[in-house]
DNA sequence: GCATATGTAAAGTGATCGTTTTACCCTCTC
DNA sequence: GAGAGGGTAAAACGATCACTTTACATATGC
């Protein structure tokens, strides 16, 4: 494996667990099989290695989000629970735990959110055949309530996001 | 003003603002005015600290959210949000930065989570007269995701998540 | 009027933090 | 076959971490 796909994907694992601040460079290095050095030279520094993360973890989370159903979207969601674990929205722990005052951490952290908002945009496209801003935004919140619900209810929470959403669909067709 | 108010106040505050592990606690007593010593009388140690923290604070927040309308309930939230800012959930922080591996601040963080949760039910049987779990479920779902999404999209997500809570409990008021 | 409780200031504990440095080892490529 | 690129190991950097210790001040209550 790539040397640094093995380290961004070392680090996504200790943040998830531990958290940011939390993880040390030394523990990661010697999680990862990484001298110092190298990671270093590859990231810059914690920070930057908080964005990359960021951003690889973006990219796999919307590969698997490009759905086109309000069904696959929470569905998917309830997969990724299983596989990957439910500890919160990575992004926004990151913005968290740096406190918001890491520029780059924060961009990357809206760039994550802008994008789910155009995904969902998409699928209530595809789903009532027009635009609704008002919908989209309710969805939004049930993704973002069950991702964070499922830390302490469980991937289930997924399962009644996804029968809610279905019910403010259904009322905003038969509108 | 009592000093071990003062302590956990301060210490809400900067958990709040920079997160619970890149708060120091040489920074914490130089902010609250309190010696090191007199801190670990009081709460025996770091994570004693974040406990007796997230336990005021579960007071606070529910002392305020004890009102029986969903109208009440995400107008209330939204009020918190301009008063104390948005930055996610302080407990679920908390159980995210100790890698849900600390007992207490895990069980902290449940009951503040049931609480909230048993709230919800109250406020569902007052709006439409029976329990409706599906309904309440929702809420809490969409409270969880307003409480989120307002740390990037600011305190109008607590508006939103209210005009689709009313829509969800007039479907079930018609059911 | 003395003990007890409750506080302060400040130094010290060893560990760990993020990061840099020094010195060396392969494996390509020209 | 020399030089460059990309890697390792390991020590060192000063700062900061959570926490303890020592020594002293100021009240309150019996």
């Amino acid at each position: 494996m790539d040397i640094r796909t093995r380290l961004l994907e070392t680090a996504e694992q200790l943040f998830e667990r531990h958290g940011f601040t939390a993880t040390g460079m030394d523990r990661l290095t010697s999680a990862a099989g990484i001298s110092s050095r190298t990671l270093y030279k590859h990231v810059g520094n914690k920070n930057g290695l908080i964005v990359a993360v960021m951003n690889e973890r973006d990219r796999r989370f919307h590969r698997l989000m490009k759905t086109d159903s309000i069904d696959a979207l929470f569905t998917t969601l309830q997969t990724w629970f299983t596989q990957e674990g439910a500890r919160g929205c990575l992004s926004l722990r990151a913005w968290g735990e740096t406190g918001g005052g890491v520029p780059e951490i924060a961009e990357a952290m809206e760039r994550h959110k802008q994008r789910l908002r155009e995904r969902i945009d998409a699928i209530v496209l595809a789903e009532i055949g027009r635009h609704d801003t008002e919908l989209a935004e309710a969805i939004q919140l049930l993704f973002e309530g069950a991702i964070h619900a499922a830390t302490y209810r469980g991937g289930d929470a997924a399962q009644a996001a996804r029968r809610t959403a279905h019910r403010l669909a259904d009322l905003a067709r038969a509108a």
